[in-house]
DNA sequence: CTAATATTCAACCTTTTGGTTAAATAATGG
DNA sequence: CCATTATTTAACCAAAAGGTTGAATATTAG
């Protein structure tokens, strides 16, 4: 399990990005369309992407010339991990998470 | 419930911050103490904790010329929340988590 | 009172963050 | 080919982060 908590929680630490996840939460989004809802630049909001991204809480992949944004739950489940070693705390249910996602069409099969 | 989740991610984005965490797990620690095991400077360290003290993960008290660091369950219970909440992630047991913190004479009573 | 201990503050530096606007690049529709 | 659409890059800016060193402030021990 490779941690790159720094890069996960810096990214989580911005309004404007988390709210990007819970956009994310529903369908996968193009670029222009994640920036609708914000009242700030399109190349801000590309550069939030690109933190999300690096991150590895999103992934973006380009078909045509949109850029397709799409949510990566292991990167979270890294973060929740660390946060459970942390203070033995009670393990989150990352398969029912996992089964909701699917049942939510966010990942496949 | 008041969320302030900008700082308490930007606090958890740095290990040093995350370690310093993980070793009030163990007791309450007066500032020189906690700086021991890192090689940067005081006042670094200083910071740090403030740092933490102003995400809410940990409170300082002054007794004599010592100030106590002192974590907080609280503030990462709010984090942990953000992310339940944001993917219907199973509830983690905080009260089994404080209980524990209890026995472990973390917090009083 | 004085010396030592515990911690912060002040000034400084470099890098990153979050934003801007304007120009550049890529891909599509017609 | 050309105009339009989608997105990034470049150059810039102000503020914050993470570090430094050296001085200042509190508090205690003797």
């Amino acid at each position: 399990m490779v941690y790159n908590l720094d890069k996960i929680f810096a990214a989580l630490a911005d309004s404007t990005r988390r709210e990007i996840l819970i956009m994310l939460l529903e369908d996968d989004m193009a670029v222009t369309d994640v920036a609708e809802p914000f009242n700030i630049s399109l190349a801000a909001i590309s550069k939030h992407l690109q933190i999300l991204s690096k991150s590895g809480l999103i992934i973006q992949e380009k078909r045509g010339r949109v850029k397709w944004c799409k949510l990566q739950v292991n990167a979270m489940r890294d973060a929740s991990i660390w946060m459970e070693s942390f203070g033995q705390l009670e393990h989150m249910n990352f398969d029912a998470f996992e089964s909701f996602l699917r049942k939510e069409k966010i990942l496949e099969k």
